[in-house]
DNA sequence: CACTAAATGTTATAATTTTAACATTACAAT
DNA sequence: ATTGTAATGTTAAAATTATAACATTTAGTG
């Protein structure tokens, strides 16, 4: 007998290729059988397509939910770092123009941005804009590239004009390593470019940063810590921790 | 009474920021409220997360399923979108870099991708983007500047010149109308630029259309059709349609 | 053409999810 | 404090989905 399993998969993968969920049924209509052979095919390849709830769902393809579930543990560590983006939020107003750093720090905070009426947010990185790109509330600048995945960024020799050019109310920075001696850094070098332009376009400035990245430093250095106005963290220490005789010394949000 | 709602949707949307999915008895431990809760919750904001099988999945976040059901109907418009484009990938060689639009046409395009050794991707929109950027053997460049969420594209006022910069070797461009006397159109005139900035760049022009677009004008014009070096159609009719005077005449696919 | 084995279909049952209705609690304002 | 309103919790019933066992069909083989 011919392998038609897989050719009832390949329909499928197709039908679900630009990544929406097709029922069970619809699926056994369009392949001519029964429920229960879509049944067998899905859960005989559970990384190409899975059953959740009666529909199928693409596992892996392109821009399509990989569908496994989060631990409660790992639910809550993004808990804490909404938390952080709390603390950040308070600093936006109305009508801001934000600049938004890449990694997954500052994620928690694009959430919040509904709440505002009217908002624009300048990003090099990929999941900030697809977090942005839903809200119909703020504009969305994206600035372009080579894409580096291991930032989710895009970097570009022509970033740093691009950055010039633009009005930038407050720059939200994240960093991987913050020391009060050998500055701060990030783990990538084609992340410093774009750093250190929006910091000089910026009005305001804001490093935000969890207590695990006190006192680490990383490859990539790209500004000392009073370059900046405010340190948006949640770590106690904080205040302690980044005390300087210098008069530069930048705002510490409380814990 | 505080709006903890909008908080415990936030933790939600943090804690499946990475794409996978919550069963709703955690999601419910998580946010310390009843299962019945975080059901109302989702239920009222289905366009940010969704309920599917007793599991939360993001609606739109990146790289993640918008669940919506496929109609059996829908689903085989996708069967048909990705012929047209099981057309277009003959056009792809080894080691190409391409220019790929924006719209849903070329999607499924993105998902055959992965079947090369090397390639560059170069576009303006950000679905093309996300499905790009999961393929590791892809280079991604991405066009940025201000967002149209009507075409999910970016514009801007130095696109053209950032498109002239790059080699491009195939233009693969999608189109709303098509009309041998009115030419190439689409909707929104912000595409126009980039359309044919990659088409002046571009090596080799490829228009890719389904039968649907023929003999459609739209608001917006930017090509005319021998301008094209090649029409990858699905449309049987379209030699007919197409033939033309002029020796500049576009390959057309056979059905 | 019968035989075998795999694939598919059918049915009944179990488990789970969804819905709806109503009870309870928490908060804000007086 | 008291009351009204909105939010949340609880419970039971309905609908849906998953599983398992067995029947049937299909394709390949001698």
């Amino acid at each position: 007998m011919k392998d038609r399993s897989a050719l009832r998969l390949a329909t499928l993968q197709e039908a679900l290729a630009s990544g929406g969920t097709l029922h069970l049924r619809d699926a056994a209509e369009l392949c001519g059988v029964s429920e229960m052979t879509i049944r067998r095919d899905v859960n005989a390849h559970p990384q190409v397509i899975s059953l959740l709830g009666g529909r199928l769902v693409m596992a892996h393809t392109p821009g399509v939910t990989p569908v496994y579930d989060l631990t409660e543990q790992q639910a809550s560590h993004y808990q804490a770092k909404s938390r952080l983006c709390q603390r950040a939020r308070r600093f936006i107003e109305e009508g801001d123009t934000l600049f938004i750093d890449c990694g997954s720090t500052l994620m928690p905070l694009m959430n919040q941005l509904s709440e505002f009426r009217e908002l624009t947010v300048i990003t090099y990185a990929l999941n900030v804009a697809n977090a942005v790109a839903v809200l119909p509330n703020v504009r969305l600048v994206m600035l372009g590239g080579l894409f580096y995945p291991t930032s989710q960024s895009f970097a570009s020799d022509t970033m740093a004009e691009s950055i010039e050019r633009l009005g930038i109310n407050k720059a939200f920075i994240s960093a991987a390593g913050v020391d009060l001696q050998r500055g701060v850094s990030c783990f990538h070098f084609h992340e410093v470019v774009p750093k250190q332009a929006a910091m000089a376009a910026a009005m305001q400035r804001l490093l935000v940063v969890d207590a695990s990245k006190f006192g680490v430093v990383r490859p990539a250095y790209f500004a000392s810590v009073n370059e900046f106005d405010v340190v948006v963290t949640d770590d106690d220490d904080a205040p302690a921790l980044l005390r300087d005789e210098h008069s530069g010394q930048p705002t510490i949000t409380a814990p």
